[in-house]
This record gives structure tokens, C-alpha cells and sequence, in this order.
DNA sequence: TTGATTGCAAATAGTTTGCAAGCTC
DNA sequence: GAGCTTGCAAACTATTTGCAATCAA
């Protein structure tokens, strides 16, 4: 899984402003260097503490902006766990598509990858006339650590 | 896939209530006659409409409430799709668990099985120390009819 | 009777929106 | 300078909670 580079993500990002006659602004690229840096998985509220450690003063609809930007850009991806609020991860872009193992009880949300299922779920939706865009499957369960 | 009787479903609601020592009310069993008769997918607001034609006073929280218990007691699953609000479809409760395919387009969903799935879904979680305890499976797409 | 339950209203969580002031191009 | 963006506060949506009155066992 190739990471998402901050080069390229700020390549996409400006493409995309462009595009669309939008501009670059501070806010944008700090939030956008926040969000690459702190990995995987990230809520608004998390993210809102990180930026504004560097800019106190940003309000949190301008992270709610940006992230949604992020997501019609490619640079991110929405989540929406059973667990209420909407987290983002980075859009790496290449083909390989991971799933979830979520532990329900420590909260950790682990990935995979696996082609066979990815093959299956091709094969599922085609036989149903279906013509698939994308996917979510998450499993839930208890992790290693939590299985005490 | 077996549906869920009314017969079956207030046995295991009874059983449920007096387990916690809890008490069949009116308002209970008419939410579950109208959760079982309005078939898939249903959501608490459509829910409290239907429920409300037959006991106008009813408060939206009855319905909150009563739903989590469903939900306890195995009669009620709950999903959170990509649409924001939850919604609740009757858990039939044998072993043969189901997923959707969801037109992104006319936004019905669909509903499918697929052992092989279930199967490698379970190597997966082995192979990552993961004790299973369900899991979610979405297919987003264009139905045959969204495909013009 | 007694404790669970209800309806209501107020509270909360997450997210969105309106707007005047401030930036970017 | 034009018009996109921001921060703030208010609005909104979905859901939860506190509480006095009511109901089931």
C-alpha cells in the first residue's frame, strides 16, 4: 500500500482547487499537513486540536470544509464506523483496496487485504445485474489484546 | 432467509423483558407490530409515523428506546448506511447472515448471501487473532435499472 | 405498591450554514 | 478589486437524557 505523499497530495489538491477556480490558503495546506502526518483514521475533533495547535483561531467548520474538499479532491477518504462520528484516512489512490477488522471493545480499527473477497464481491454484484463503485466491509470482533 | 413472525418475535421479546425484569407495555407491542409489518429497512422516523396513527402520543424517544431493546433482545438489527440516519430491519436469526448492494443512484438496496465470503471473512479475522462477532458488508453501485 | 415506563422538553453530538471581515489571485 | 474563504455563532439533524406523571406486575 503506497502511502499518499505530502508532493503528491498537495499536487492533486492544487489541481483540483484550480479546477474549480478555488484558491490555496493557509488553512488549507496546514490541515492538509496535519492530516497526512498524523496516519490513519483521523476525526475532525482530533484533527481540529492538531491544526489549531499551530493556528489557534481555526474554526472547526473550516476543517469540516476542507475535509470534504479533501475527499472531492482524492487526497481523503470518508469512514463512518458504527462508532458515530466520521473519520478520514488518506486516499492513497493505487488499486488495492483495504477493508476493517474492528475491535469492538478497545476501539482499534485494523486493515487487510484480501483479492479472493474482492474477486467475490465482483462476482455477487455482476450476477445481480449490479455495476459496483466501491465497497465497505468491516468486521467486528475482539482483537488479540482485548481477548484477555 | 427465514422472516421474523410476530409470533416468534414477542416470544423472544418476553423472554427478553422478563430476563431483565422489565415489562410488556402497550407501546411496545405496538411498535412491534408496526416494525414487523413495514418490512426492511425502516427508520425511526418513518417508524413513529406509522406508530403514531394508531397512538398519536407517542414521543420519538418510545421508539429510540424500544429499538435498542429489539436490538437486545434479537429482533431487530441496526444499520448505519452512508446515508446518515440509522435503520433497523428485523433479524431473522439464523445462521444465514446477509449483505447489501446499494444503488448509489436510486439508493434502494438490495440483499445477498454469499458463503464463500462469510468463510474467507473468517480466515481473515483468524489470521489476524481477531474473535469474530459480525460484520458489515456494502456493495455501492448502480442497479441494472440506474444503468440506463 | 413499587419500580419500570412514558411523553415531554431540554440537552447533546456531529455537522452545516449565514454572514461580515479578511485573504488570494 | 472581485470573489473565494474564514471564524464565529446560530441552525440543524439525529439521538439521548432528566423528570414528573403513569402504568404493569
Amino acid at each position: 500500500m503506497t502511502a499518499l505523499t505530502m508532493k503528491e497530495a498537495e499536487r492533486r489538491l492544487t489541481a483540483h482547487l484550480k479546477s474549480k477556480g478555488l484558491k490555496v490558503t493557509r488553512q488549507r495546506e496546514l490541515i492538509l499537513e496535519s492530516f497526512l502526518k498524523t496516519g490513519k483514521h483521523i476525526g475532525v475533533e482530533e484533527l481540529l486540536l492538531q491544526v489549531r495547535r499551530r493556528s489557534p483561531t481555526i474554526g472547526n467548520a473550516t476543517v469540516y470544509r476542507t475535509m470534504k474538499l479533501f475527499v472531492e479532491a482524492g487526497i481523503a477518504e470518508e469512514r463512518r464506523f458504527s462508532t458515530g462520528a466520521t473519520l478520514y484516512e488518506a486516499h492513497d489512490g493505487d488499486e488495492h483496496h483495504h477493508d476493517h477488522l474492528i475491535c469492538t471493545s478497545c476501539e482499534r480499527i485494523f486493515e487487510f487485504e484480501n483479492e479472493k473477497i474482492e474477486k467475490l464481491q465482483d462476482e455477487v454484484a455482476e450476477s445481480h445485474g449490479f455495476k459496483l463503485t466501491h465497497h465497505k466491509m468491516e468486521l467486528y470482533g475482539l482483537c488479540r489484546a482485548c481477548q484477555g
